[in-house]
DNA sequence: GAACATTTTTACACGGACGTAAAATCTGGA
DNA sequence: TCCAGATTTTACGTCCGTGTAAAAATGTTC
């Protein structure tokens, strides 16, 4: 029954959702799973985790996912199609200069990371060598366009004189990338300092960082 | 031995080893431990993976070590102590500007990065919540003296007036810190960019990055 | 080479987490 | 109110990973 005939996870999904309660519940899963794996990453979060959460037992999840990968693609997939599209949009930008696109770039990055810390590249990193299914080979497909949007961003703000030439593009790209994925590990929004600071140092250090 | 007389997992670790082929043999679980903890995390590693590594089955680790943790923790805790000294000696260089030492300090944190890359903090973050045994909160205070350092080192550099002073100390440390640690994620030795590449663009971007 | 210590293996107990199937409960409409 | 479909729960089954205990194998010393 499983993946009875076929491929991998071959087999439709479950669309029994019919009511507006059930909607909202489904929603609700989606909702609260996003947070903890934010919290406690994927491999971490159990469905029992999830189940409490949204305050039903962990096998009613069963009834809106036929599996625990099933949620966290359907939470990542939308979230990185937005990314990519957004960056990609930024690089059409051509009347705007190299360093303030870097600027949109590091903002619009970190744009997606509030309410829920889900960090793409933190639990893509989770899933490598074993679940490629298809939903997870898509995800590492649009997140490997995005890496290479940011390496083109930084390679063309080098070549129009804005950014430190000698530095390797993608070497620098992965750094500023890694560096705003980072607070996923100990930024607390309800700590001290505010998402809007913690951007702006982002921000800061990035520009000044590839300044030539 | 380790933690003889206290807290949790209070009975005596195994101190069996005699011969010089056993203590080669532990050096070895210590070391394949370390390469594989570092490609895939602690908690994604079993333990017949390391022991696959080292050529045994499973169950001889435990003549050795009596749990996964353990072995964690001894690789763990010297690394930590050394990263800490270190950094702390870079801070008592009073003769050496807060730009050099911040320099220094990107370039010790590298250091203990190759050849295996057990990132702390990643590790650390793994640990969240549950085995709070002695041997981790000890690793866990060590990390936070070093990020204390860290911070500290970000705050003199801007009273001195090296850095920019509109930053946050706490934020700016961690990001930078963020950014070092993100490698382990993607950064491959045998790739096209040497460790020595690497380093340096963090070296370059950090010290820009903070510049006023 | 025989006794003894050291090291490794075999065999097993246990718990945690995913996933399935069918029974039970709930809900809205006739 | 009663029924049919929608939703949740109860009850299992299974796999995987840790850890224990005792037997087997290996090595060492006299």
């Amino acid at each position: 029954m499983k993946n009875a005939i076929s491929r991998p996870s071959e087999r439709r999904p479950v669309e029994r959702v019919r009511s507006a309660r059930a909607t909202e519940r489904r929603a609700s899963i989606l909702d609260r799973a996003s947070e903890i794996f934010g919290q406690k990453g994927y491999g971490r979060t159990t469905l029992d985790d999830i189940a409490g959460a949204v305050g039903v037992k962990r096998e009613a999840i069963y009834y809106y996912f036929d599996h625990k990968l099933d949620i966290l693609c359907e939470i990542i997939t939308p979230e990185s199609k937005r990314l990519v599209e957004d960056l990609a949009a930024i690089m059409r930008r051509h009347d705007v200069s190299p360093r303030d696109r870097l600027a949109m770039a590091v903002r619009n990055h970190m744009s997606g990371f509030n309410p829920d810390f889900l960090q793409l590249a933190v639990v893509l990193r989770e899933l490598d060598g074993q679940d490629d299914d298809g939903r997870v080979s898509e995800i590492r497909r649009l997140w490997r366009a995005y890496q290479e949007s940011w390496i083109d961003l930084v390679r063309e703000g080098q070549q129009a004189g804005c950014f430190a030439g000698h530095l390797d593009p993608r070497l620098t790209a992965f750094s500023i990338l890694g560096m705003c994925n980072a607070p996923s590990t100990w930024f607390q929004p309800s700590g001290e300092r505010s998402m809007e600071e913690l951007v702006e140092t982002l921000v800061t250090v990035t520009l000044n960082g590839v300044a030539p």
